[in-house]
Order: structure tokens, then sequence, then C-alpha cells
DNA sequence: TTACTTTCTCAAGTGAACTTGAGATCAAGA
DNA sequence: TCTTGATCTCAAGTTCACTTGAGAAAGTAA
């Protein structure tokens, strides 16, 4: 399968992933890895496209888009294999925005004890409602007005 | 606006709970509210709708489906107003799934910080990958063979 | 009654993240 | 060389959670 430059199928990289090979080929077209080709015109990778794709399954499962994680991936260098200190500096950013989550997700855990136990819910007075909230939503979900003017 | 038994126009559900009178009106084609109807063919909403769309607001933000917030809102009475006990009940079921997303991002934000910095990240070693994590995936994204066996 | 606003239904469109299918080509073993 | 399996491209389909648009009917204020 691995060619003598140790590269690596497509089909052997879903098997090692776990990915399908349509989801593979989807992250490709989108830039998301850069396989090579071979004459003939097919995909090979190189073994840290395995790390790059382990990277956004990790991602997405924290709840990040692929547009997300497209802007991480950016600071890897394409050309050489990133090293470690790569990595870093990858992991630092990623894991300042998963405590983020995890906070909100904490605070709305707090504030659902005083609140949803009570029964009020209602919207003018409860401490559910914040912009905090609203900012940090993901994917798709009822479009708010006020969710426009938090967008960055 | 509203009419003498105190019930609501789809409008000022709207602008009480800032969604979108298209969203409501498809909540109620989902059966996650139930609108009653003026003989005019007009839905009409009691006010704990308000509260009812509050949760699937609140919900939303934390993650959840509109298909697991239909099963947690099965639980309420449709017929009578619901009452602070039947809230309560909701409420813990939503606060132990939320520890659970809670837990799931810390132990994820654990490994990350022994794993992500050493630069492995490679499936068959990494503790990232873990069962644990991919049965908690919400949303789209990649396909696993794995989660078929882990879909409940 | 007229005018105007709100709401109605139904069909179709949207964006994200893929999957599926068709038909063709590539590569490797018997 | 032949056959078989892996891979290719390209277009179209899928699910979720809605939104948009068209044309019609309901309610309300003057």
């Amino acid at each position: 399968m691995s060619t003598s430059k140790g590269l690596l199928s497509i089909g052997e990289v879903a098997s090692r992933t776990g990915l399908a090979v349509s989801a593979i080929r989807y992250y490709d077209d989108e830039g998301l890895v850069s396989a090579r080709r071979t004459p003939g015109g097919r995909r090979m990778f190189i073994r840290s496209d395995i790390r790059r794709l382990s990277f956004i399954l990790i991602a997405q499962q924290m709840g990040f888009s692929l547009e997300e994680i497209r802007a991480q991936l950016k600071q890897l260098p394409l050309e050489r294999t990133p090293n470690k200190r790569d990595w870093e500096k990858i992991s630092r950013g990623f894991r300042a925005q998963l405590d983020a989550r995890i906070g909100m997700l904490e605070r709305l855990r707090d504030r659902l004890d005083g609140c949803i136990g009570c029964g009020c819910l209602s919207l003018e007075t409860c401490k559910l409602y914040n912009p905090d909230d609203r900012a940090a939503r993901t994917g798709t979900g009822p479009r708010l007005v006020l969710q426009k003017s938090l967008e960055r």
C-alpha cells in the first residue's frame, strides 16, 4: 500500500483515522489537508496528515466548525512536517477556547440551579438570558436579532 | 392584541421571546409547542408557552438538538399549565446532561494538556480518542463507523 | 365599508458537513 | 495480459433548523 517514500493512500488514512474516504476527500477539497498526487492522479498523504485529520476530529467533537478549525490549522506549515513547537502553538489557542466553552456552560449551570428550579424562565427577568450565551452560540438555531450585533 | 382569555398572538410571543415568527411556526409544526387556533385559524398561545419556548432557546444554546429537547418537553403536561414541580423534573434531567457535557469537555481538556503538547496525536496511542467522546458527538460531522454502535 | 396590518399555508431555498451514485481510470496480483 | 479492487471526478442527495416568497384570508382601526 504505502510507497517507498512512506506516503499513504486515502484508504489507509481512512482506516487509521476512522474517517470515511469521502470525508477525507471533502477535507482535501476544502483545503483542510492537502494531499499530493501520484502521476495517475491519486491522493497521497504524508504521515503528519493523520495528525492533522485527528486534530480536525477532536476539534469537531468540541464543537468547532470546519471554518474555525481551518483558521487554527493555518498556523501549521504545509511544506515541512509540523514539529512539536508548531502543535504547541495551536494547542494553546485551542485550550483557551476550550476553557471559554467550559466556563460558559458552568455559568449556565449555575444560573440554571437558581432559575429553572424556581420556575420563572421568563425572558424579561430570567438571568439565563444574557449576551454571554447568545454570542457563544454555534451552528444552526434560531436567528435572534440580538445575535447579529454580537457576531465578530 | 391579547384576547380576554389572556391568549397571545404569534407576533406577541415572537417579541417576548426574541424568536422569529417563522421559527415559532416551525416549532408548532414540529410539536415542540402546540398552539390553539382561533375560529379564523390563527395560532394562539398560552402564557406558559413562552416558558416552553424559552426552554427551547436555552437548551439549544447548550447544544441540544430539537429532537432531544422534544424528548425533555414530553414530560410536561400539554393540557394544564405546567407547575413548578413539572419544571423541576425537567430541570433535573437537564442539569444531569449539562454536567455530563461539562465533564466530557473537562476530561478532553485534561487529556489535551498531556497530549497535544507532546505532539503525538496518533490515533493508535493517543488518549484523546476514546468512545466517551465519540458517543457524545452532536450535530453533523464525520460519520464514524464506531459511532453507529454507540447510538442509543 | 375601506384600508391596512397580521397571519395563514405551502413550496422552495439556505448553509454546514458530508454521503451517494454513476461512469471512468489506475494499479497490482494471478 | 487479464481481472479485480481501489480510487478518481462530478453532480446530486441528505439532515437539521430554519428562512423566504407568493398569494390568500383574517382581524382591526377609522
